[in-house]
Order: structure tokens, then sequence, then C-alpha cells
DNA sequence: TTGTAGGCGTTATCAG
DNA sequence: CTGATAACGCCTACAA
């Protein structure tokens, strides 16, 4: 595709320098003379040269990009509900980006659609130094055979098999603590008597939290149900038809606690349009902390999820393992805030 | 920092065949034995084998990987403020992914920080097939030297140059028609007669949009001023501080035309601030139809751009200059469609 | 259908 | 400080 071009001999030859010496001075900081320097630059800009990536890897062993794999949900549903149902990893890939950035690394995203999964992802793979794989993206087998060629941590998600000895490491937040003070919140605080879990499903995570909210409705002499009220998909549409379904079979919660933030802004909508007002009849509160629920009206009570350090966090842990790839595989539980706003009738700024 | 492990050469050798062998089953299509085959997959998966991104993209002459740069707008700013900043390019980064995964490309995307800029988006372009470099994020001559490597797409921004022949292809929309049929709605059938524009510093999809505003100014027999009423930086908080400045300069708008949806967001919370209802008081509207504007109270009024149709259109250049590198420079314009919601007095569903 | 061998553009190791 | 030169791991004619 690309019009093959200028290479380092072209510009050796033109700044009447070797290629060894291009490349230290493209390379930065090598002790060059400070001529040699300057004829190589000029020749460089002259000929506007752009050095190989793949070149400069092979050669280098090393790419200076991290990976990002994360799962299509979007993929299989219709065009619409396919727009809002991603803002989670919205947040997630600034966060890494930046993170990334800062420690002089580029960022390779990549959705996977369930059926291609191994293909994508192994190619990824194969041109990054490390990566970050997301819950539900994809098998573990593959993600150990991964790992076993390049660093590798998996964000939220299961943490199966990591008592076993493979080299994947973890990131994940506190989630029961989360949920479980959300909904301390909900039933001491306001004192209410009915609180629902609105599950995701297939999700540790989803799990986590429902843990939580059992253990803060025990705590307070209710007795939580053994599943989940509802479950939906995690997105917005899935959240709105779950509280539909729930309305239907009777249920009639006065709060409302949601496995994330998106489910939870489609709750509320569908509670609106059943004739119930949030946070009145029903307290809501969500997860993750996504910015669109500082938006909302009412505005989302929820535990965020704090991102910068996430991507912090994860650059960490493959730099770490990069520089010593046989130590055990690691878990950093991250902790988690809760944010107090209006849809479970509290008004911090802007409920 | 890989850990160095089984090539093709190891696997053809388990296998018991050639390396080319190895290298044909893996490509997918080529005709090989089909006994070859199995022997070769079963000697992958026992191997662990990840084929090298790099040592591929060398031989093959491609990468599969395209890049997509855009302007750092938070890194200058604090943590607080950063966040909100980037809801516009969220789209843009998910509408390229899905666009370039549908046809078979994974996505490179780093975000340039103004001062090192060169360097970080030289080393995507040495790294992809071609690239999408939104606007302001570097220089044009360093755009141009990339250019004469690697197909290169400009995203929104200005075209200039254009016609010099040089060989970037440029993807906008009509910021002009948006603009003016947003504002015509507002004077024409709500019937306002103070309409202020509120314009984005040093944009040429700015400039484009305040066109549109004051021919429909005109058109409405009001005489729109020369220069928007305020100005800010595309975020929220700067779309806050504009209108304070307005109001605090006596600035009295019964309608408020934004350069993008963020900062027409902030605008109404500073309107709020001041005591001032929205639509009542002030008619708003936005501009590029971030997912956000569907969800705040009220939902806001805006020109939206058709994000997956801008994926795929940059994709669709980047293929067709790969596949006839000498072709002029062209720029594809496509249209916004208006979207009628709450902000400007309009009742739309959700409202 | 399969194997052989040369080359892709850089980096890095050595001598000078 | 600089210059040859051997990798780097894979692809792809070309030949068999």
């Amino acid at each position: 595709m690309a019009r093959s071009l200028p290479t380092v001999y072209e510009v050796a030859q033109r700044a009447g320098v070797s290629t060894a010496t291009v490349s230290r001075v493209l390379a930065g900081n090598d002790r060059v003379k400070p001529d040699s320097r300057e004829k190589v630059l000029a020749a460089v800009s002259e000929l506007g040269y752009v050095p190989s990536g793949a070149a400069r890897d092979l050669a280098a062993r090393r790419t200076g990009v991290l990976g990002l794999c994360f799962p299509d949900l979007a993929g299989d549903q219709d065009a619409e509900s396919a727009e809002d149902t991603t803002f989670w990893y919205d947040e997630v890939i600034r966060g890494m980006e930046r993170a990334a950035r800062r420690r002089g690394y580029a960022v390779l995203i990549a959705a996977s659609h369930a059926s291609d999964d191994v293909e994508l992802v192994t190619q990824v793979a194969g041109r990054c130094d490390g990566m970050v794989v997301l819950a539900r993206t994809v098998s573990v087998p593959v993600l150990e055979r991964i790992a076993q060629r390049i660093p590798l941590v998996m964000l939220a998600g299961p943490r199966e098999g990591a008592e076993q000895g493979h080299d994947i490491d973890h990131l994940v937040v506190d989630n029961t603590a989360g949920a479980k003070a959300l909904t301390g919140h909900v039933v001491g605080f306001h004192g209410r008597t009915a609180p629902a879990f609105l599950g995701g499903v297939d999700s540790a995570d989803s799990d986590a939290r429902f843990e939580g909210f059992r253990a803060a409705v025990a705590e307070a002499g209710l007795v939580p149900g053994d599943r989940p009220a509802a479950v939906g998909d995690f997105t917005t549409a899935g959240g709105a038809r779950a509280v539909e379904g729930l309305l239907a079979a009777g249920g009639r919660p006065d709060a409302l606690v949601c496995a994330n933030d998106q489910m939870a802004i489609g709750a509320i909508g569908a509670l609106r349009a059943a004739g119930l007002s949030v946070p009145e009849d029903v307290a809501v509160t969500g997860f993750d902390g996504i910015q669109l629920g500082r938006h909302t009206r009412p505005s989302l009570t929820t535990a965020v999820q704090p991102m910068k350090l996430l991507g912090e966090s994860a650059v960490r842990l493959l730099e770490e393992r990069a520089a010593e790839p046989g130590r055990p595989s690691q878990t950093v539980e991250l902790q988690v805030w809760i944010e107090l706003r209006g849809s479970c009738g509290c008004d911090g700024p802007g409920a």
C-alpha cells in the first residue's frame, strides 16, 4: 500500500554518514557529533523520511505499542441501541491512551466480535509490547497463550485460574464494597425497605456487586433474594427492558441497585414511562461513574471507578511483568468511591 | 520486552513442513493439502505460536492497521475539566474502529500533546497503512510529509492547501448548512429575535458554522454581528465560562447557537445558574450530535454528524488512495441532519 | 502442492 | 564517535 520511499540508506548517503549514525541520531540520545547530527536531520527533513515501524520493531524487538481489546457488545444489535452502549469502554480507552502516552506508548485498539475473536486478538497481540483485555472479550485459553508471549493484564472480570500459576495479571475494582456502600446508603440513609438488584448477564463483576447488595440488605435486617430481581445486558436499552419485565411481573421495588450506570439510566427511563418517579417512588443507583451520569436528570448516584488509576495501573503491571517475565501472577484491586447525586434522593452538585 | 519464542521455523519443523507452508496456512486461503494444514495448525496450537506483527508487516509491506490521531485538548487542563472534554473524539474513535474492523483493520490511536506532536504522529504513521488526522492535531507541513508516504485523510478542519495539489484527502460535514438550519429554526419557528452565536476559538469548523448562523439571521431580516457573541474552547467548562462572560458584559440573547454540543451543555448550565430558563428565556442549540445530548435535561437540539458514515468514508478514502496513490486530492462533504429536542423549545422524544 | 532462498528497513554488535 | 555487517521473523517469487 505505502509507496516505497526513502530508507535509512538514502538518508545516510545524503548526509554522508552510515546508516548506523542515522539510526543513532533518530534514536535520540546516543553520542554523535553535533555536526553529523545536523547533517542527518537535514537529510531527513529534505527527503521527508518516515522510518518504517515494522522494520524498527523487528530489529529492536519492541514496538512501543500497547494493545487494548474489548468485546464488541454492540455488534449483534441494531444500530440504534448500539450507539449508547459503550460509554464505559470509551472511558477505559481514554484512560489507557493517556496513561500509555505518558509512558511513551501508543495504543492499538480492537473490538472483538465474538466470532472472529481469536484472529483479531492474536493479530493485535503480535504487534505490541503488552496488552490489556477487558472481561468477556475472548476465551481464557487464548489469553493464556498470548500471555506466554507478551505481558497481559485482564481488566475486570473473573480471575479464574489465577491460582493455577499462569501469567495473566488482573486488575479489578472492589465491586462488592462499592455495591454494598450504595445499597447501605439507600436502605440506611433513605430508609428504603424493598430494594431490588438489576444484574448483568454472565458477568463476574455483576455477581460481585450483587454480593455487596445482599450483604447490605442483610445488615439492614431485610431479606435479600438469592438472585437479582432482573437482569439486562449492560446497555441502556437492556436496563429499560429489564425494568419493564420486572414491573410486568408485579415487582414493586422502592429502590433499584443496578449493575452498571448504563442500565441504571435505562431503568430510570422505564420507571418514568411506567408512571413512577425517581427518586421519590424508586431510588436508583448505578455503577462505574460514567460521565453521562453527571448530566442526566436526575443525576446518577453511583460507585465511581478510578479510570485514571486503572489506566496507570494497567500500564505499570505491563511494564513490571515485561521487566520480570517469570514473576507470579498478580491481582491489583482498586477502590471505588461513592458519589451521591439525585437518583437516590440526595442532591449533590447538579442533582 | 516480549520473550523470544516460537517462530515459523519451530512451527515448520514441528509440523514437518517448510516455513512457506506454515505461512500459507496462516495466510488462510492458499492451496495447501488439508493434511499439511492440519499438522501446521496443530503445531501452532501446541507451541502457542503468535506471529510477529513486525516481521509480517516488514515482509508483506502492509500492516493491516489504520492510524487515528487527535489533539489532546485535555492535556493542558486540570484533571477535572479534562474529563468532559472528549465526547466528540470518543465517537470518532468508535466510528473509525467499527468501520476499520469491518474492512479488516485494527486502529492505532494517539493523542498529540501539541509539543511532542511531530514525534508521536510520525511514529504512528510509520506503523500503518493509512491514517486519519483530526483537525488541529499537527501542522500541515508535517501532514504533507506523511501523506507522501501513506494515504492520509484529514477529518474536519480547514482545507488549506487543498488546491495546491498535495495528496491529503479531506473529509468534512456541511457545517454551514447545519448551523443555518438550526438558526433558521430558532428564529423562524420559535420566533427568537436576539440570537447569539457561541463560537470556538481557532477553528475553521466554528467559522463555517458561524457563517451559517449569519446567513439564517440575515434571511430572517435581523442583523447578525460580524463576530461571535462569545467564544469558548469547545469544552463544557469553556461554554459555561463564555456564557458567564457574555451575561456579565450585558448580553441578553433569547437564543444561543453554539459551535458544538459540549459548549452548549455548559452554556445551559451557566444560563440556569444565572436564573434564566432554557428554552423559555433562551433557546439553545449545539452541533455534533453527541450521545450525551439525548440524555440531558432539556435534551439538546443539534445538528447530528453521521458518525458511522464518517468512519466508513474515511476508510474508503484511505483504501482508494492506497489503490491509486497519485490521484488528485479529494474532499468529501457529508450532510448533517437536524434533531429538534427540548433545548430549543421543541419536545422531541425524551425532551 | 511444497520447498528454497532472497529480501523487507532497522537496530545493534563489534571493531576501528 | 563512526562504520560495516549480522541478525530480526516472515513473505513470496521461483523452482521442483
